[in-house]
DNA sequence: CCCGTCACTGACTATGGAGTCAGTGTACTA
DNA sequence: TAGTACACTGACTCCATAGTCAGTGACGGG
């Protein structure tokens, strides 16, 4: 039986810490993290303050679970993508589309996402940017996967693989950038092509 | 003499927004904005928290000049390399170095640089906002003009100049972020010559 | 139906830092 | 040399908000 109590006390759980950190992302997105209140996300979320405290330590803590969340659900989706599909080509493609998909649907994920790295050096205790980093470095690795299958089926020319596959995820982020900022008004499907384009001349074999 | 009494209290203005900037630029890319204090600049600039305020009318202010003083160097310093060279494959290399190395050189302007660009659509009343997308924008137009002039000359061929003048910018931001925070040891030139690989391949005619 | 547990609340405390302003000393002027 | 202007100082005020904790009421078990 104690396992049913268990479960009981974790649906209550699931259901109070997925509420915050929707609420979460959703503030920390609009405000950034200094300018958000844990008063905001607690009204967000449609509790009290103390009730933040009882499922995390600090404000920090929910930001980073917040991150976290939203990292791992796009990455278990560009998987999914990438198993669609069979060519370098196909996949790298693919994952172009699918990256400018989540995001334009998840700006507020994207926010907090990109914010993260320009103040991974500076603000955070040195455990939490080694995990952040190799999350970060996780998806990367994606790219740099579809690469080096290329390169083995000589489509694509030898080059540095993990810094032509971070240079991917560059383009990407800028264009997502652009597109959120609303400095520009192309339909997805136009930046995906144009990325992919841009990218595939410069990285394919010849 | 009016003009005398003018010109020395306008250097001894200069003298204190200068090293008011200088400081400034140093504490907000250490802390970045919210974790840097006023204090904290006044003392790395050698002088009383007071003192700022005869200058600046807040923090922010002083924020947006260090950052708009750190875009104008930048700025000019890039049209000096242009001018060194003639051919748009050199100005497009020349550009990248001088980008790379001014950026390598100048770290934390780098950071506020960046770090501004996640924050815009956010914290910002819109009247900065629109001034600093029109200087970032400045930015990516040297890029635009090489890639008009090398389409021209059928070096280059047709493609959405603004657009790939963004990614080659998001390239180099992407490059010079993983430089600093040390993820990448290779050299600039290295690093440089990676880029304009990339990059070339990617646009050239043909 | 009553009692005990505990998730939840929100008023409260403690802290830190932005912005102020009365006072100080220096440098120029007459 | 005495007087005045003014750049500069830093202790102070005031506010915002992270984090706490004593109190409440709902719910389940006996």
């Amino acid at each position: 039986m104690s396992t049913a109590i268990k479960t009981k006390k974790d649906v209550v759980t699931e259901f109070r810490t997925s509420g915050i950190l929707e609420a979460a992302r959703k503030v920390f997105a609009e405000k950034g993290f200094h300018e958000a209140t844990v008063d905001d996300i607690a009204e967000a979320a449609g509790v009290a303050k103390g009730t933040v405290y009882l499922y995390y330590e600090s404000k920090r803590e929910v930001y980073f679970a917040a991150l976290k969340f939203g990292i791992a659900q796009m990455y278990s989706l560009l998987l999914e993508e990438l198993n669609k599909v069979s060519t370098p080509e196909g996949k790298l493609k693919g994952l172009i589309a699918a990256k400018l998909a989540y995001f334009d649907e998840n700006r507020d994920f994207f926010k907090i996402y990109y914010s993260e790295l320009g103040n991974i050096p500076t603000t955070h205790p040195a455990g939490i940017d080694n995990e952040f980093k190799a999350l970060y470095q996780e998806q990367a690795r994606l790219v740099e996967t579809i690469l080096k299958e290329g390169a083995r089926k000589k489509l694509i020319r030898n080059l540095r693989t993990e810094q032509t596959a971070l240079a991917i995820s560059d383009i990407i982020r800028g264009v997502v950038t652009h597109r959120i900022l609303g400095w520009s008004k192309s339909k997805i499907s136009q930046d995906v092509d144009f990325i992919f384009d841009l990218v595939w001349k410069g990285i394919a074999a010849q």
